[in-house]
DNA sequence: AGTGAATTAGAATATTATTCTAGAATAGGA
DNA sequence: TCCTATTCTAGAATAATATTCTAATTCACT
């Protein structure tokens, strides 16, 4: 007598999936996930998987915006926080280096999955970002000194997240044992000086 | 009668192969690019290329070395030009968003694959890293105004580099169409604050 | 010329992604 | 409740792709 009847449509389906794909990522590197080892790893049938993601890329696509939802939540949360220009920068940059340490996981997929998957996830990504870019002007345009910076968030953005990205990438691949929070006011410094020029 | 006799050993396979490997990724995406297509391009037969490179993996990874190599070379003569250390840093972002706009097949994978390769890539690969990082250090030495950053090349690079890859590559996926020379002085600028605190 | 290493070719094989068919659960209307 | 369309699941069958293997050919030497 098994354990549960067949055949039954399960509702986590797609949650377990994409939690399988980002442990099978962690694990071996995403280049190395096989459909097979997501199948086994969330006891999901390969037919009911191709079913809600239409191929391998599909799976990774929608991990992929999940995770920037994920994160976006955080990064307008800091931009919030702070009554000055300078306290919500110190705030962005500082969240982000403290939610990539507390979720290597998700940031090694995102940065890994960035250049592949960005130019190609449909609407619902391009929407969040549509989202966050808005939420940052108005930002910029909140305070004086940044209200310049307004009309090219695209510059902000890269100024603002490049060196977190570029620093952080090190720690996650293991090739650099001191955690990026060491780092943390130095990077804060930095881009403060580069935005304000203080 | 066949134009050439076969079976001769030709002195450019490997060089076809990476060349022919770079057009296709630039073609298709990294991740789409076969085996199959990459011999069609490059005339090599598929025992040839498993022979040189050991599996698809070795061609990426050794594209990715000579990408690396080739830019290194164009980092390391910005930082030798400019008789100061802010003449120095602008130098490193111009030429470095020039290469990219010159060579952005050159630049659109090597920022795809660094993700993917640079945790795995061998000795060769850590070896010209290692030359960039003391030259870097030594640069760092050689103004006042940086020496005290000398201790922290990681972060250095994530101030400098950071910010260009991050605007450089929505360019590349075509996301964005203005050049991203457009942003050269405000980068510098930013970057110049960043490091200096001018 | 002869020997061994390096190189090439392409067929054979193995691995992996995707499709296909059949069946079972669900929602909602009659 | 029963019917029916739709969604979902399962896993075998197929297709696409990566990799291995064997034999042949050239090259660098002697």
């Amino acid at each position: 007598m098994s354990e549960a009847s067949p055949l039954r449509p399960r509702p986590g389906a797609r949650e377990r999936v994409l939690a399988a794909a980002l442990a099978c990522a962690t694990e071996s590197g995403m280049d190395a996930v096989t459909i097979e080892a997501i199948r086994a790893r969330s006891g999901v049938s390969v037919g009911s998987l191709y079913h809600h993601f239409g191929d391998k890329q599909g799976v990774f696509t929608a991990l992929f915006v999940a995770g920037v939802e994920h994160f976006g939540e955080i990064a307008m949360a800091a931009m919030a926080r702070g009554d000055s220009a300078e306290a919500g920068l110190r705030a962005l940059v500082g969240d982000y280096l403290e939610w990539i340490v507390a979720h290597p996981d998700w940031a090694r997929f995102l940065l890994t999955a960035r250049p592949r998957l960005e130019s190609l996830a449909g609407p619902q990504l391009r929407d969040a970002n549509g989202r966050y870019f808005t939420a940052l002007s108005h930002w910029l345009n909140r305070w004086p000194e940044t209200r310049p910076l307004a009309r090219r968030p695209t510059l902000v953005l890269a100024l603002v997240f490049g060196p977190v990205d570029y620093l952080a990438r090190p720690w996650l691949d293991g090739l650099m044992p001191a955690s990026p929070l060491e780092h943390r006011d130095a990077l804060a410094d930095g881009v403060v000086s580069a935005l304000l020029g203080h």
